[in-house]
DNA sequence: TATATTTGCATCGCGAACGATATAAATAAA
DNA sequence: TTTATTTATATCGTTCGCGATGCAAATATA
């Protein structure tokens, strides 16, 4: 018999991978339909927020590495969703700043939080459990990127 | 200002997204000395508890397409993991099969559930409070893959 | 001031994920 | 028994994630 550390219902990792690719999933036809994927939207959620930020903000925003988010801007670029222009006080950075599609992209996407949390809600689930969940993660999150202690 | 909805400290797949990489960069170094990934250690977790099962068990057991699994299998193959061979009943199917070396690697890799659960336990994620998060997690997965409903 | 180190970003390569599509085997329908 | 449909895998193309590496600008040190 397989020990109980080696079962896959007894594995954190494997849920959550498993439900960050399944709620990826929904978000797949809402965002796509703008020609945006999961974490380009990731990155309009930053830049909604505060705009103009060198690619090392938006990176550690979103815990990923430079040499993710950079092709991924460019793609954005491309795009017109986005500037890439080098920084006048520091010349190594790249400022990246929405353009008018861009911001106006937070308009046309104001519905999908509200169908993606739909799509999750459950018995186990609902507004009231949902603050200790992301407790959880958050807690957890803050350890294994050693933001915390 | 930002709507709330839109903010990101308020997305729950974001978290989920951010903690399954987190988890699995943990994962990485312990199983790049045995040449694993970690997509690949989860097709071993479920060969280990049954072995010689068809591509698309394996696919379902991860909720994982088989245009997924199939190049991942092939890897494995070349590093004699396992084997792949047509099945006799149904000469559709693909069984794979665990050769010594990757029924062996569960001894080798013996103390990895120990190394990430060390990395994941914090003050609200206790082995008291895991079964709950597990739960909550089940449920949503249950839900996104209509294995419920 | 000259040299060494650090920092910010980019390039390259590989292994996932996954949609779209193809192919062969099995099964159902005509 | 043909023909049509379904099923199990595989192939192809695009986009992440990220380790390894490179380079130029900024900073620290000699």
């Amino acid at each position: 018999m397989i020990k109980e550390e080696f079962k896959l219902d007894n594995q954190l990792c494997f849920r959550l991978y498993t439900a960050s690719r399944l709620i990826t999933q929904v978000y797949h036809p809402l965002l796509s339909q703008y020609g945006l994927t999961y974490p380009q939207y990731l990155v309009l959620l930053a830049l909604w927020d505060k705009d103009a930020q060198p690619v090392n903000d938006i990176a550690k925003r979103l815990y990923l590495e430079t040499n993710t988010v950079t092709p991924l801007l460019q793609r954005m670029e491309k795009e017109g969703i986005l500037t890439r222009v080098k920084g006048k006080k520091d010349a190594r950075q790249m400022i990246v700043t929405l353009t008018r599609k861009g911001k106006d992209l937070q308009k046309q996407l104001a519905d999908v939080p509200f169908a993606v949390g739909e799509s999750v809600l459950c018995k186990s689930l609902t507004p009231e459990t949902m603050p200790d969940l992301f407790h959880k993660l958050d807690d957890m999150i803050a350890k294994l990127s050693n933001k915390a202690q």
